[in-house]
DNA sequence: ACGCTATATCGTACATGTACGGAAAAGATT
DNA sequence: AATCTTTTCCGTACATGTACGATATAGCGT
């Protein structure tokens, strides 16, 4: 069956885009992350600067779309590492988590640090995150730890509250490198065991929904 | 003693400077945060554009001033809450931090979630938190709590980690405003909740400092 | 009072993101 | 084939932050 007119249109467009993720991928290589400007960038790939907008939204997407890459990459090496405790899992989840924010703060910063007006590309906010890889990877060992017993309470409850303790940490340790947090993979350590073991000792309710009357 | 003429030049450009704030302040009231330019700044108090850059250092240093003041009323606000209880004295400090938050995102994003290449006003970084009023008296409030027996170990440690906390929580909330994190007061409660009942059980070491051979 | 030096102010210029509308190309319809 | 419609691409223009260096102003020593 031959692809519809629509469908190779709508394929090409995507392999257009993906060229110009590409070209911008390397001029941050090359030239670092402010180095990456719309009109650098439309060079590189041989169009007119205004013509980057037939792919992209604004700046914004292209930064997102290379963040994008990148998480996925974490994603995998997350779901590659291998763990038998479901505990421990969790912990990896966390570790690797933090390791890429503070390798990767720029990539970090424009997916958790910068205002969301729009979800990009159509998709809700709930989605992005819901659907996100790195979230679904988090519920899923999060609940094999209340499957084995090791926690206990509501899945989503729980992975949320590691988001944000682990978010936390990350975002601080990205913002105030000069603060004296001591060494930085031990705060990162302190923190996640603090919540976990914290977490071991209580049943986590699920996340309230807003009254209907607010 | 009649002020030499240095330090009357030097008041002199504090007004200025102060004047110039107001003026900010005022724009961003007037036409919003992202009303706030450099030419329409310099514009209001009749200034050539570049002529502001006699004051400050680039833009982000207009937003710092704004911040600050805001911060300032923020300190004045949590030390005027009276509270019997320690505990309760620190949560006081961690609900109104997060109202703040949630009231004030440009202002919280300008301190908290914006990469910070360089102290503002030569002030090392370590002063801009460790002087910083707001830990100052979350510090003080830790330290109390201490004193009183109901929570133990190092307060500046458990001070940090609750501001970790915190942060996560809110920069979440401002990040993500539509993942369903349910009822926001509701979510800042529980993490609030949560990390001090779990530091009430534990014995809290100082922060690691890195090791010299590192 | 006169020149010297430092400081305050600003004019100009540039890189950047992007709004707007036009041109050109491709596809659909007749 | 001819015309119409839609999509793609881009030329121009503008607002913005800010680098650079010029000019004017004020304080100083002589």
């Amino acid at each position: 069956m031959p692809l519809s007119v629509q469908t190779r249109r709508e394929k090409q467009k995507a392999e257009l885009r993906s060229e110009l993720v590409d070209a911008a991928h390397k001029l941050v290589q090359e030239e670092g992350y402010e180095g990456l400007t719309i009109r650098k960038l439309a060079k590189r790939v041989g169009y007119a600067p205004m013509s980057v907008y037939s792919y992209f939204a604004d700046k914004q997407d292209i930064l997102f779309a290379l963040a994008e890459d990148a998480f996925e990459t974490l994603a995998k090496r997350i779901e590659d590492h291998p763990a038998d405790d479901p505990i421990e899992a969790l912990q990896v989840v966390m570790t690797e988590y933090a390791a890429f924010g503070l390798g990767n703060p720029n990539e970090y910063r424009t997916i958790f640090m910068t205002e969301k007006v729009k979800p990009p590309e159509g998709r809700t906010f709930a989605e992005m995150q819901e659907g996100n890889p790195l979230m679904k990877v988090l519920i899923n060992r999060v609940e094999a730890c209340v499957a084995a017993g090791k926690l206990k309470g509501d899945p989503r409850a729980i992975a949320t509250m590691l988001w944000a303790v682990g978010h936390g940490t990350i975002s601080l340790l990205i913002t105030f490198p000069f603060y004296p947090f001591g060494d930085q993979q031990a705060f990162v350590k302190r923190m996640c065991d603090f919540t976990l073991s914290a977490l071991a000792t209580k049943d986590v309710p699920p996340l309230t929904e807003t009254p209907a009357n607010c």
